[in-house]
DNA sequence: CCATATATGTGCGCTGCGCACATATTTATC
DNA sequence: GATAAATATGTGCGCAGCGCACATATATGG
């Protein structure tokens, strides 16, 4: 009996552990429903779109393979999704230096729906922080910062997590790299 | 020229500001990418259809329009998820007290899904936060319930919210509420 | 020069979902 | 107590987003 209550503590770690797991994931659900509602209210569509033009935005010579492996999506969902963006009028699909790539580029509305989709994604997070005071804030992005620098993420990893980050006001990120790549 | 300066700098509180909405709304998508990611291994569906599992499981006899306003889906992709639970046997359609509602019932093997469910989810997040010691935890989780406690959320943003929460280690909700309807 | 690797495009089908409509049951009104 | 309105569910239809298998074009290494 008294044998048994030890071994289970010792792989649930009850209660208050895991709060903190359950409150972090209940508020990251929040945000994401707040982001990507918006983000489908400016550019009319949904799923890995959004994040797809905000990555392209980034304009380090996108190919649809690097887009493919920052998405997370299949090849041909790739493709796909490149033809909604370019049927849209918000990329145009350029050649690429290496005669089989394609440069993925955005058209002057996609670079504005881009901005769209950023201030949106930024607001749409406010709005739910700015009932904490200053200092709150401030102590919260210090402990963020300090989760996200910690991780052990790959290169590819890096960019999956950062495909719908502001390079306008994300000036240092904190995920761990060798060599800055994308600047943001 | 300096006019122009102070009226920008106004507008977009430059940099520091804006940086915690961005580390958050990072976080949030590499949280729920990882929750999502565990939820359709373990239940072979996605969308909203895991979440539809855990609510139905709350067991306060849901009803398929509850969980049409809880999910946020439309009636008939109410309708049309919880056909696939069934024809997945893990949801039974019995009888409601109204004659016109169904009550809806996880079976046996429902619960063992969503036992799954939330296990693979706390898991997720878990992996994500234990880079932080437990000092660090402790400050994060104190923060984000009051994050969520200072939110003005109707009764139906509550469930909303909580539609994936883990009932077995969210004692206290910290979403304000007048009277606690669901326990968690 | 030829095999293999890399990058893109296509036919086809499935899942998840919304709109419009149909139906059944309860509640309100006269 | 009959009838209108509200509530709750189910259905036909179509679209968006995506993956699998296959086809094609260009580069690279033996």
């Amino acid at each position: 009996m008294v044998k048994l209550f030890f071994v289970r503590s010792a792989h649930i770690i009850p209660g208050m552990e895991n709060g903190i797991a359950n409150l972090l994931g209940a508020l990251s659900l929040a945000v994401m429903d707040r982001i990507e509602h918006g983000a489908r209210e400016v550019v009319g569509r949904g799923g890995e779109t959004p994040a797809a033009l905000i990555v392209i935005g980034y304009g380090q010579g996108m190919t649809n393979d690097k887009l493919r492996r920052i998405l997370g999506l299949s090849h041909s969902g790739t493709v796909r999704l490149v033809d909604r963006l370019v049927s849209d009028r918000l990329v145009e699909r350029r050649a690429g230096k290496d005669g089989r790539e394609v440069a993925l580029h955005l058209t002057a509305s996609g670079a504005a729906s881009r901005n769209e989709l950023l201030a949106s994604r930024i607001s749409a997070v406010t709005s739910l922080l700015d009932v904490l005071s200053a200092a709150e804030r401030k102590q919260l992005a210090t402990l963020i910062r300090e989760l996200l620098a910690r991780q052990d993420t790959s290169e590819m990893d890096r960019f999956t997590i950062c495909r719908m980050c502001d390079d306008r006001v994300c000036t240092n990120c904190p995920l761990p790299t060798s060599k800055g790549q994308h600047g943001h």
